[in-house]
DNA sequence: CTTAAACTGTCGCCATATTGACAATTTAGA
DNA sequence: TCTAAATTGTCAATATGGCGACAGTTTAAG
C-alpha cells in the first residue's frame, strides 16, 4: 500500500486532520504497517501494551468475555480512527481483547515512539487529551443508549452510526450497504439474534431498511435516524 | 471549614495526593468553596463549562433523562473527587446534569485558572491525562457491569464500591451503613424499587446485609464483593 | 458442481423484570 | 405531640426478551 494512500485514509479522520504536519509525518514514519487476518487476536484484555493503533482497512472488533464465556462487543473500530492510548498513558493493562474483523490492515505507533511525541511536540499532549475526551463521550453515548433506547431505537442508531461512518470514509458507491450479519448486530446491543431478526423484519416491512445475506441495506436514512431516539 | 481541614479530606484522593505540592497549591489557592443545598443543581447537560469541580462534602449524583423524563443516575461522586474537566478540555457542553444530593460542599476551580495550569506547570498536562484515562476506564467498567452482570451482581457491586469508597474517608464510625434509600439504589442500577428491594431482602436472610429505613448494612463485606462478579 | 458452513426465518416456552396498586412503617418538621 | 412525606414490603398482572429447536437459504471453497 502506498504512503499517500494511507495518508488519504487517515486524513478522513477528524482527529488525524488536525495535527500539523510534523506531527503526522512523525505519526506515519514512526508507524509500521502489518495485516491481520480475520478473527486474528491484536491483544487481549490484561496485555501490557505496547502500541498506538490505527486501521487502515478492514475494521477492529473490541470486546470483553463474561465469567460463562459470552463475548460482550463495545464497538467496530472503523479504517480512520486511532486506538489504543489508555494503556500506553497510565501504564496499565489493556482493558478489552481486540479481534480483526475480515482481513485488516493496521498502522502500529510503537509506544517508544509514542512517548517521544510528547517530548518533541508540545502539542501533542493536547492532541491526546482531545482524543481521550472524545472517548469518554462516546463511551458515556455508548451508555447513554443502553439506557434510554429500546432495542429497536439501539438497532436504528447503531446502523445510522455505522452508515454514517462508511460514507465518512467517501465509500459512496456502497455507502448504503452495511456488511454485517444478525449475529453480530445481536451481539453490538447485547441482545439475541432472533430478537434482532424480528426487529429488522419490522423495519423492513417499513421500508426504512431491506435485508440481504449477510449484509443490511439502508432505504431510508431520515427515518432511520429518527427511530434511533425511541 | 478550614482550609488544612479541606487539604486533609481531598488528600484521601490518590489522584490528588500524586499532585506537587506547587500544583495543590495553587488548586486550592484558586479554588472557592461553594456550598449547594439538597437537591440544588451544579450544572445541567448541554450547559457550557466554566469551572472544574472537587466534593469536599456531601456528595453529586450525575444522571441524564430519558426523552419520557426517566432519570438515569451514571453515578454519584464522594468527597475527594474531581470532576468536570472534559467540556474545560474540549470546549463542548457539560455531557449530564449534576445535583446535590444532601447539603454539599463543593471547590471549584474556575476555568480560566485550569488553563492558567497547562502554562504554568509542565506537568499538569500528564496528571490531566491520567485523571481522564481513570474516567475512561470506570466508564468501561460501568458497561461491563450492565453487560456481564445479573441485577443481584450490579447490586452487590455498587453496595461494595460504595462501602470502600466510604472507608477511603475514613469514616470508621460508620463504615458499614451506607445511607441510600432502595429507590435510589433501582436509579443506579437502571432496574426498579420492587426489584431491587426483592434482591436486597434475599441478601438480607443471607445475613449478607441488614436493612434500615434509608440505609444499608454491610454485615458481610467479602461474600457481597464475591457476588458482585455474578 | 457439490458440499459444508454460515446465515436467516420462525415457533413456543420460560425466566426475568416492569408496572400499578395498596398497606405499613419510619422519619422529619411544624 | 401530631401530621405529612418519605420509605419499605408485597402482590398480581403484564411485558419483554432469551433460548432451544429446526427448516430453509445463500455463499464459499474444493
Amino acid at each position: 500500500m502506498q504512503s499517500d494512500e494511507i495518508r488519504q485514509i487517515l486524513s478522513k479522520n477528524a482527529w488525524f486532520a488536525s495535527l500539523s504536519e510534523s506531527l503526522t509525518d512523525k505519526l506515519l514514519g514512526k508507524g509500521k504497517l502489518r495485516v491481520l487476518c480475520n478473527q486474528q487476536i491484536l491483544h487481549q484484555k490484561n496485555d501490557s501494551a505496547n502500541g498506538f493503533y490505527c486501521v487502515v482497512s478492514g475494521r477492529i472488533r473490541v470486546s470483553n468475555y463474561t465469567v460463562q464465556g459470552k463475548e460482550l462487543v463495545l464497538t467496530w473500530i472503523q479504517p480512520g480512527n486511532w486506538f489504543g492510548e489508555i494503556s500506553l498513558i497510565d501504564g496499565l493493562p489493556r482493558t478489552h481483547d481486540a479481534h480483526a474483523e475480515d482481513t485488516t490492515t493496521i498502522l502500529k505507533v510503537p509506544k517508544s515512539a509514542f512517548e517521544q511525541l510528547f517530548i518533541e511536540h508540545q502539542d501533542w499532549s493536547q492532541h491526546i487529551m482531545r482524543l481521550l475526551c472524545q472517548r469518554v463521550r462516546s463511551t458515556f453515548s455508548l451508555i447513554d443508549e443502553t439506557g434510554c433506547l429500546s432495542l429497536k431505537g439501539q438497532i436504528c442508531k447503531r446502523l445510522s452510526l455505522m452508515q454514517q461512518g462508511l460514507q465518512e470514509q467517501n465509500k459512496y458507491t456502497k455507502s448504503f450497504e452495511i456488511k454485517i450479519s444478525q449475529d453480530a448486530l445481536a451481539q453490538l446491543i447485547h441482545s439475541s439474534r432472533q430478537t434482532v431478526n424480528k426487529i429488522l423484519q419490522d423495519l423492513q416491512s417499513d421500508n426504512v431498511i431491506a435485508l440481504r445475506y449477510g449484509k443490511i441495506v439502508i432505504l431510508n436514512r431520515s427515518v432511520l435516524q429518527e427511530l434511533g431516539q425511541i
